[in-house]
DNA sequence: ATTCTAGTTTATAATTATTCTAAACTAGTA
DNA sequence: TACTAGTTTAGAATAATTATAAACTAGAAT
């Protein structure tokens, strides 16, 4: 649970001033129990769903963007035509069912790795991703 | 190095008629020492360069989709906006640059897993992809 | 408080990647 | 040689995203 002081705090550390839209967009994301996946499609009808005032989907698109740049949630890997975000910023993993073109989250300590190979020169792991496609049994 | 029969065969066993352009589509992906990875856009082309007689784009999609079904290619997961293709139909895992949007092949036994989450009821792992991001170092 | 300004939001247009449409064409069979 | 279902094609349509430029606003300066 985080108060607006925190969400405005989070926007001020990562250069962001604290409009309006900026702190509603950021309390629909993380003030929750739960992290969750989420594109802009989406994000657009939860933040304005029987709002008075509307946020432009331009707007939600900037926001988007400016929380990933900041590191405030991550994009996640698919082969869909979309943009999926995730609000957990932790490393973690996925199982991707392309039926349903749904992402679940896998606890980081639910795949463990015995062997990763080393980066190209001059280069270093930024982040490593398991994806486990599904399919019907 | 793939023969033109090969090639034929390689459409009609997966209910492909071999048109011209399937067959020169295919050549230019399966015809070659090394896997590689495209785009639409990028095979569209290829495909395409200094040839007299083109093939359209509309075609260039739908073999692509065709190729894709039949399991000669496959897509990768990523996080922009174009579909990437793989002629590399092995599992294996990528290297992904975002800085120059450009992935790599790791091998398969670069990458080895200790353990890995059972998939949801009803389900099967039908692949398991790992993505390693870079950075600079 | 009032003014000012750079940063932000907005509606809308533009762009990009992809899919759809339906007419023309062709591989393979009759 | 004719037929037909499958395929190709140009171009229109759609979907997701990005760009534009005018209006607005947070926060600093007065």
């Amino acid at each position: 649970m985080q108060q607006k002081k925190e969400i405005i705090n989070k926007l001020r550390s990562s250069n962001l001033r604290p409009t309006k839209q900026r702190i509603l967009i950021a309390k629909k994301l993380f003030d929750r129990k739960e992290t969750f996946h989420f594109t802009a499609e989406s994000l657009n009808k939860t933040v304005n769903k029987k709002m008075q005032k509307r946020i432009s989907l331009a707007t939600i698109y900037n926001t988007v963007e400016a929380f990933k740049k900041a590191g405030h949630i991550r994009e996640i890997l698919t082969n869909t035509s979309k943009s999926y975000y995730d609000t957990n910023i932790k490393s973690h993993h996925h199982f991707y069912d392309p039926d349903k073109k749904k992402l679940t989250d896998i606890d980081y300590q639910e795949v463990v790795l015995k062997k990763i190979p080393n980066p190209p020169k001059g280069k270093k792991i930024k982040d490593l991703e398991v994806v486990i496609s599904l399919q019907k049994k």
